[in-house]
DNA sequence: GTCTATAATGAGATAGAC
DNA sequence: GTCTATCTCATTATAGAC
């Protein structure tokens, strides 16, 4: 949960504008975080926020872009590991990971959506990409002999993960009442992902995952 | 998707400001439809309005309510199906059939949260109520020798199957730029609900799915 | 029960001095 | 770059006549 390196650029201010952002909004949503209140968490004017950006939208997309490259960096951190076929769990970790440093993302679609409608065909975007992630990850471990499937129960299984993954924070906070979420509830979920998968599990499959849990 | 039946209580400008409020929250939900267009829509005055509701959220919490009954009618028809196993089926669709209805409730839960704190634990309640009659619904399943499935199975099962129902209208939506959901959408998502158990089939099991797709 | 005002609020945003 | 002061505006909500 570390906050990240000394990635984002820019003038110092604008970059204490968007850590705090991105609290507040993980903690409250960014229809419920006023243009007063971070300004207030950084210790500076109002004005000033808005020297730095002229509109609230203009925070979010900023935010966003920084998790766009951030998940595009999990990606390619995957693609490193090459062949071992640990890699796929680790994909899964490192992409819970970041939907809890960006649960506000996951969790406040509609109103982002509201606050910031061109962010709508990026968002659309990243999730065509994603599938695609998943997609080629599911048919490296057909590849590997890891699980066996037909390009049918893939699509589905490839959808199916998706979803439970994307809206896993939101369902832990809306419909089981979870409000601080810990790194156990990160890995439930990794494991509730993973669940889709046994049924199709070869041998060579089930020997790695139960090695895995050890 | 026709509108219900007469079974809203009260006067009927208060059941035309239930009617002319669900369809605008659906359309662009609670957050971004004001008092001023709802009293536009009823064809009243905003003053007119505030005599029937005296805040906002009383109105989105009459229409939870009347969301709430609905999905208890769901459940009861779907019991008194008593044994005939296509049951399980149908109330998916009965199910999926209201998410419709109420995708409102679905899609923009963020924003009626904030609008509607007291929803909070309701929608908790709500959602253990589901995750109830799933888990039963699926323990049918077995008893009625359709699925093979260990206890620990079935409640992995019955979480994802809760999870990708929940979240698919919102999915569409937002993921995969869906903005006119059909019939063939709703269906879409009972069979990829129905892929989770696809793996745990007995013949007697598949038997029964085959003869349904026909 | 319904209407015509109009008050009260609180947020996003800007101008211009320092 | 930063601040003070101010503006605009949408929205909820109320008072009181009909």
């Amino acid at each position: 949960m570390a906050e990240r390196p000394a990635s984002r650029q820019g003038s110092k201010t604008r970059t204490r504008i968007l850590e705090a952002s991105q609290q507040l909004f993980n903690e409250r949503g960014p229809a419920d975080v006023t243009t007063a209140e971070i300004a207030a968490a950084v210790a500076i004017n109002e004005g000033n926020l808005y020297y730095h950006f002229q509109r609230k939208e203009q925070i979010i997309e900023a935010l966003f872009e920084e998790f766009e490259s951030n998940l595009h960096r999990v990606a390619a951190a995957y693609l490193a590991y090459s062949d071992d076929p640990r890699r796929y769990a680790e994909y899964l970790a490192g992409w819970f990971n970041l939907m809890w440093e960006w649960r506000f993302l996951y969790r406040d679609g509609a109103s982002i959506r509201r606050l910031s409608p061109s962010l709508r065909t990026r968002v659309k975007a990243l999730s065509d990409t994603g599938h695609d992630q998943v997609r080629r990850a599911v048919n490296g471990m057909k590849s590997a002999d890891l699980i066996r499937a037909t390009p049918e129960e893939i699509e589905r299984l490839v959808v199916n993960a998706w979803i439970i993954a994307t809206y896993w924070i939101d369902y832990l906070r809306s419909r089981r009442g979870i409000a601080r979420i810990t790194r156990e509830h990160i890995d439930w979920g990794a494991s509730q992902v993973m669940s889709l998968f046994i049924p199709y599990l070869t041998p060579a499959g089930m020997t790695l995952l139960s090695m895995r849990s050890t």
